[in-house]
DNA sequence: TGGAGAATTTGACCTGGATCATTGTTGATG
DNA sequence: CATCAACAATGATCCAGGTCAAATTCTCCA
């Protein structure tokens, strides 16, 4: 058995989040042989870049621990935020067809990071039927779930989208057995209402609006959801059988 | 070297499109392995469904001619356009994850189709080196698409959008060697709202103010543009570079 | 521990695009 | 080729959420 040459480095076989990450529904071995291509860096700071726009890609990055916003800078130099990735989450799949990165990422907090060379996965996945099928499924979700914001940029209401995107962070959070009703929220009021198609403004409305009609109670950056059917209600304008496919 | 076995029944080696599609950067032998397990059925009326969202999903498809229309119902009986889909390109790749389609597919006009089986897909991408990298950037495309699709929405204006739309479509047609600059738009205006997250009427106006201001000439589904260089300038508030990237 | 700058909240006001209503157009079908 | 239903255009009105301004609260160093 593969055994962590440094005490303070976890193996992808005792990691928590391998059944989020890449080794999905890989053997030991398997993981092993994953394993023996996955970097860890030191972690990144604050505000610390993890590949920016323009970049030549060459590996896909996952979430350790921490948080990391994905954005893009338009020629007008506004940020429009992408994306928010979680622990066992996977960063860099926009880059494969153009071989550049088409975005940035960076650390919303201390933020550790797996990083594997995607030549690498290339040829593992032609060897480990698992994580070729496994590849395509992270890809094919990536799509739904864009698609699923789209939806939501297209339709929803201020107070629809901020419901969805706290009901998607709730679940995310569930799946990583942490609270689905206590957060934190890593990222910032700005970067929520970029990401949702909101001004600022907006969403610290929404926020105390929620709050007044007891559905949620926001402190900071600290959010706790009192009224989840409620919130659960106003989220899924959009397809009932998405929703409960990514429930695990 | 594999013939057809039906005269009127064109392969991928003959098909024009194949520099889009499936057998993108493969050998001749290694697209005939792929010609052996696509299906081409009778062709799609206007209005007919490829699939539907809940349906089971087993294969992906191309669009050979035609245009199909991707959308989903919400629960209120609200329909969502997800996107169009022109000659060479893949539908179902949002449901490789859950197994089941998550959207449903129609005809927008009358439109010919290659299905191949997923299973398959997987069988011979492990083998073909090449057909598993034109996978994977296939799906990366998708997720890249779907991003600048997300910018648009979060951000931009009703004129922005429209320009945006016309441009990629443009660019699309540029792609398959047909005129960029007058193409008949197979999609309603309805459609045009409800994929960009505008209201018809507000897809109305801007054609006609487009028209007005000497950049379009509409004529129904016609559509021919007449001042590029202002509707690139419109739609490119998103990463230039992203553009350049899917010119040919 | 203080204090500067950033982030957040709140209020007042305004506008782009939604909605509603009506009329004109088109193209499919008997 | 007349008819009807779907589609498209245009005008009038309205409002959700944007923008601007200002007050308040974090946060993180020195």
């Amino acid at each position: 058995m593969k055994e962590a040459s440094n005490k303070f480095v976890v193996t992808c076989r005792q990691c928590s989040l391998n059944a989020l990450c890449f080794p999905y529904s890989l053997t030991f071995d398997e993981m092993d042989e994953v394993d023996d291509v996955v970097k860890r860096g030191k972690p990144l700071q604050r505000g610390q870049e993890l590949f920016t726009t323009g970049q030549e890609f060459t590996s896909l990055y996952a979430v350790r621990s921490g948080a990391i916003k994905a954005y893009n800078i338009d020629e007008n130099g506004d940020e429009q935020v992408i994306g928010f990735f979680l622990p066992g989450e996977i960063l860099g799949l926009d880059a494969i067809d153009t071989q550049k990165h088409v975005s940035s990422a960076k650390a919303l907090e201390t933020t550790a990071i797996c990083e594997i060379t995607f030549s690498q996965v290339q040829e593992l996945s032609l060897k480990i039927r698992n994580l070729q099928t496994h590849m395509y499924r992270i890809l094919s979700r990536e799509i739904r779930e864009d698609q699923e914001l789209q939806m939501l940029l297209g339709k929803k209401t201020a107070e629809e989208r901020i419901g969805s995107f706290l009901m998607n962070l709730s679940l995310r959070y569930e799946q990583r057995s942490l609270s689905s009703t206590r957060f934190r929220l890593p990222m910032a009021r700005t970067d929520i209402g970029n990401y949702l198609g909101l001004a600022v403004e907006t969403v610290s409305r929404v926020f105390t609006r929620l709050q007044n009609s007891k559905v949620l109670r926001v402190e900071g950056k600290e959010v706790e959801i009192l009224d989840r059917n409620y919130l659960s209600k106003i989220a899924n304008n959009d397809c009932p059988n998405i929703q409960s496919a990514s429930v695990k």
